[in-house]
DNA sequence: ACCAGCAGTCGAACCGGTTCGATGAGTGGA
DNA sequence: TCCACTCATCGAACCGGTTCGACTGCTGGT
């Protein structure tokens, strides 16, 4: 069923039904219900890549998340679904592409061959060539997470450096001296991954201004690693007595590795970090965290994106969010006097 | 950059550069060479919507998820990556389509409007009119998970009824008499969701091959509710040794809750089900589960798809799963004599 | 010497929409 | 009564690809 077909049935021709379905020019009342009444007879529906080669929009946003080699964590999940509710209330379709090891090969489907009118990209580094080419390009994007240079970029950030100090400066409230700071694995890191890298900054700025003994470590995107990582800072140093994590996924490792070696949460030993409020709380006990809004930030992002895809000429927008600690069971007053148990 | 700039620049006809790409008919050396150099000096690629609208394919699969309202558990985030990892290795890109309440707007724009060539459904219930809808239009779909009457369908899916069962078996085997059974929501077991409804079968007809005395539950979705439904089993029987899951979110919950009861994992309390693996080894201790293989059944459900689309004729095929139970170390033998703790 | 056959190329039609300009009928004002 | 203007509609062109049929040179067989 095409346009043609209608047209002929309802005795009219193709633009006129065309006009009666956008609305873009009059079409008498009578003419209307006639059109109408074929469309219901036969259940027609425009053709989406006809319509988007005619006037050059999709309504499809792409969404480039991390890819699926890595392990998941709670918190994309989150942001895709958010972002794939939110791109509905404009209408919009939401087609993932994973950003692998030959991102190029996807990236390029997307944006060369216009399958997309404009994209969300996820998992942003410091230098970032995505967002780069894209900025070159003037490709309509939007960043959850921002670049090192994010001056021209649209963007919807967590400002990690902050929560990471706020977790720090709670623990030392608390009266911990020597804390652990477990971070994303290495690679990452070094990939220049921007929650990895601001979130460390935070932790070694407040580690100095409060004066405290600190390590940090990488730790893999799985629970074994996350014991492992446990093991390893408890046999660094026997009386650190806090940890600081933004590893969501290594989580129930990191609380693992604490049972096996005997330190109770959390009277022997407090945990936080940034994680995503929902994962947050499934742990025993629940964790004391920087709750992610991934479902705020998804919806942000959507915004921005559609914001930008009708104005072409807007000046770049941003929003930076810091959410507060939301104070659960993990976290307690250091042990004076012993620290070391091991 | 369309084609027609592409022949003008390199002095042939519109079609001669389709043919050059396309490889359909014969095109000279020298001509495609020539082809070629315009077409990697302005890195052009053709245009997906022309495409689509002249060959009648998208290139794209749909993928119908469930609404995010509810809470996405980890084994749909991997059925997500894994299909469009292997969408990816087809060159198809994947289309979301969240099938919330008005399931039918995302539903229909996806179907009628052509955006996709085919389907992949997520969440399947025993009556699905999702499917019922598809298999009369004759849409190439595929459903993770299977309806009633699947025998017309493809499909991919696990043997819920004989994981559960194994389950039950595992832990009669270890003494366990008094067993619970958590189950996903009341709503969605009321909706007729399939593994809901498969997996409370397997247990009761394994519970009563064993002459086991049970209980069943539904639980949320999310750890509270997890923590909740193990203060209700403990209340309505303390002596309780054992429970199967179906619900990998709630288990966490379940956990906090026999910390909090004092019962010790495994010693006290067993604690098995079906669980996605990668999940089943965030909590402590380590679930002994049924693995949900979602990887492997996301990349079947592609496989069979794409079969479906080269092949519009084949008779249905489909694939049942039924992964061995992974022993890890939260089952253990059943306390003998004093049953009861609470 | 002639014709069959093939490689290489082109123009035109088509996919199913949108949109522009033109046309004709009807209306109101001068 | 005539003109200007609006309303409703139509045909044609266009978006950017693919594909079919036809045409042109060549080559090779008889």
């Amino acid at each position: 069923m095409n346009i043609g077909e209608i047209a002929k049935r309802a005795g009219v021709s193709r633009s006129t039904v065309s006009y009666a379905l956008s609305g873009k020019r009059s079409v008498s009342e009578e003419t209307r219900r006639k059109i109408q009444q074929v469309i219901d007879e036969l259940g027609y529906r425009p053709n989406a890549s006809a319509r988007a080669l005619a006037n050059g929009r999709t309504s499809t946003i792409g969404l480039v998340f991390p890819p699926a080699g890595n392990h998941y964590t709670g918190m994309q999940l989150d942001f895709i679904g958010s972002v794939v509710e939110a791109a509905a209330t404009y209408d919009y379709d939401v087609l993932l592409s994973p950003s692998g090891v030959d991102s190029d090969r996807s990236f390029q489907r997307l944006l060369a061959e216009r399958r997309v009118d404009g994209a969300i990209l996820m998992e942003i580094r410091l230098q970032d060539d995505r967002v780069d080419h894209l900025g070159e390009a003037g490709f309509p994007a939007v960043c959850i997470g921002r670049t090192a240079h994010s001056d021209g970029d649209w963007w919807v950030g967590l400002d990690h450096t902050a929560l990471v100090e706020a977790c720090v400066h709670h623990l030392a409230d608390l009266g911990h001296r020597r804390i652990a700071f477990v971070n994303r694995p290495e690679r990452l890191l070094h990939a220049g991954y921007e929650s990895a890298h601001r979130g460390l900054d935070g932790f070694t700025k407040a580690a100095a201004e409060r004066g405290l003994t600190v390590r940090t470590y990488c730790c893999g995107d799985d629970a074994p690693s996350g014991q492992v990582c446990l093991e390893q800072i408890l046999h660094d140093d026997p009386a650190t007595t806090a940890l600081v994590t933004l590893n969501e996924a290594a989580l129930g490792g990191l609380y693992r590795g604490l049972a096996v070696a005997g330190r109770h949460v959390p009277r022997d030993f407090s945990v936080t970090g940034v994680v995503a409020g929902r994962w947050a709380e499934t742990v025993t006990p629940q964790l004391t965290a920087a709750d992610v809004p991934a479902e705020q930030m998804g919806r942000l992002a959507v915004d921005l994106l559609v914001e930008r895809l009708d104005h072409p000429d807007a000046a770049p927008r941003h929003h930076l969010l810091a959410p507060p600690i939301s104070l659960r069971t993990s976290t307690g007053p250091a042990h004076t006097g012993s620290g070391s148990t091991a």
